[in-house]
DNA sequence: CATAGCTATTAAAACGTTTGCAAAGAGCGG
DNA sequence: CCGCTCTTTGCAAACGTTTTAATAGCTATG
């Protein structure tokens, strides 16, 4: 069987290339019988347009710049995944995708097409840049701007987590916070303070500790406060890179995981089901995220409505959490 | 200025655009005094193919798997880096690219038309899978099998932080090795071996420790020595995040860097300027690797002869390094 | 009832390459 | 100097889309 081009879409559907090629990129004036028409066909058949051909066609103009977070996010296997995703989509679709360094240069802003920024900061003049030159931008992340942004739910996934632990028995959990600088950051400890809140519990101060998104940042800080004394049966951590960093440093410590403390990570990173025990944490689909992210793009240069997504989040329980136990060390 | 195409270097050149391509894709038939003038033309105007063209022209047959490395790997900056080179140069030739999971699928085989591996291990199965199958194959990282490679001059560049110690005064050198793996691991500690030896110091066990290739792992382990008691005045360590641990582990223990002990890492990642203090590192070009691995698939898919290649490192001297003082405590 | 003004559709011309085929020379043995 | 190969080159047809201009079929208007 020969490759199944659009000629084959539009013969079987009974209408031109034209006609196919209109209804595949949401262009106006087509009939909408015709066009549902032309999406069954679509979908029956499987059809996916040939990136190289759509590219050459449009003129070549579409690059997208996927830019500029932070260099030391950029650490994170999150990244790398968040990543593949974006480019995958985007190129599936013609067009072209360059990820840049942190250091936007004005020079870029003329070649480019749109920019798809992660991890923005909540202060980050470039975003403003961008949005003054009206520049097509979609941000990965919650935004307070008025621009298309996908975010996943920060504070249900939290909430999850933490709800989880005190089914368990935990009063004392301890929120292992990331570096106090993104969105998601703030809306993780928000979480934190509202489900605290709600189940009864009065909020301390020196259970929330900052492990600045690293294992190392985790396990030095949480060895420092155990060193001290400091009371807990449970740490949620913001993320699954703490998560391990607090195992760790907590088995170096002399404790048992999870039968004298119980570890929440928050990401479900590949790593996770492999580390020792095994990581309960809170999923996020990052590579939807990032399909997500790329599909706004694209909508936004075809002229679409500005728009938001929140992805929704899951528990994933494994090994790393257990039941309060009374007789504790 | 309109965009610069085939047809326009033709003219300039005075030949046909057929004989253009022929030369842009070293096609045999076209006269070698022809072939130097078009390029010459080529590079004067800087004229890139584009890429979507080639690909439609081509046939669209042409994906490129990126795969499989371990997912443990993946973790650092250094792959996110390598990957987006291999892509841009891929992608730039009018083929595709594909990062896919570690675990290879059966039917990835038929529908990819190369794999570029980096980051393989000494003994993975997988590698002699694709080589049986013969399968176009480039691997990123020396390899004793016959296939296309490139790698950096991994013992040269030991060499150079060995020997920048060394004239620093230093000979208690530690060396902080990473998971003991991949041939990367073996060829700088073999490295390590080698020039303590010709500097005729005599080589001891216990200043060999295994840093895991991570922050932590190597922060752990250090903290775990100090604690012992072990007496070294300098770390050279194979990767910038365990020079990063080392140097936080030193630091915690109350030792000063570099006054106390000196630290070097390996890579030269984006973070590395901006520890405290900065680090003294080797530089490898991890972009330049990617390109020359795109490279090299396209040779080989284009029926060119297996060759290997090496990139060469540079010592970049910081402020973690300095001469052994006297007066230590 | 002719005309203008819509809308839905089609036909065909790009887009920038690669590549099979034919043509034009060049060298050469007869 | 005539036919032969061989090498080098040019021509033109793909490749799978998008998009512009033209067309056909309506409805509303005068």
């Amino acid at each position: 069987m020969s490759k199944l081009t659009i000629t084959e879409v539009a013969r079987m559907a009974g209408v031109s290339i034209g006609t196919v090629s209109r209804v595949l990129n949401n262009r106006p004036g087509v009939n909408p019988d015709t066009r549902t028409q032309v999406l069954e066909v679509v979908s029956r058949l499987g059809y996916v347009p040939d990136a190289g051909a759509r590219k050459l066609a449009r003129g070549s103009r579409g690059l997208i710049g996927v830019a500029p977070f932070s260099a030391h996010s950029s650490n994170s296997p999150y990244y790398g995944i968040l990543l593949d995703a974006i480019q995958e989509t985007i190129v599936r679709e013609g067009y072209a995708a360059r990820v840049l360094e942190p250091s936007v240069g004005e020079e870029m802003l003329s070649e480019v097409s749109g920019f798809i920024v992660p991890g923005v900061h909540l202060d980050d003049s470039r975003l403003s840049l961008l949005i003054e030159r009206n520049i097509p931008l979609v941000v990965v992340g919650r935004c307070e701007k008025n621009v298309p942004w996908v975010d996943i739910d920060n504070t249900g996934g939290m909430r999850l987590a933490l709800q989880h632990l005190i089914k368990l028995g935990h009063s004392r959990i301890l929120h292992m916070t990331g570096t106090p600088i993104g969105q998601t950051t703030y809306d993780r400890l928000e979480s934190y303070h509202q489900t605290m809140q709600d189940a009864g519990f009065t909020l301390s101060d020196e259970l929330i500790l900052d492990g600045t998104f690293t294992e190392l940042g985790a396990y030095r800080i949480l060895r420092q406060a155990l060193e001290k004394g400091l009371e807990f049966t449970a740490v949620a951590a913001a993320s699954d890179e703490m998560a391990y960093g607090a195992i760790l440093a907590l088995q170096d410590a002399g404790f048992r995981v999870p039968y004298d403390v119980s570890v929440t990570g928050y990401d479900d990173l590949p790593f996770a089901p492999q580390t020792q025990p095994s990581l309960t944490t809170v999923r996020q689909p990052i590579r939807q995220l990032g399909r997500t992210a790329a599909q706004l793009m694209l909508e936004l240069i075809a002229g679409n409505a500005v728009r938001q997504v929140v992805l929704p989040t899951e528990l994933v329980v494994r090994s790393s959490s257990a039941p309060l136990s009374r007789n504790r060390r």
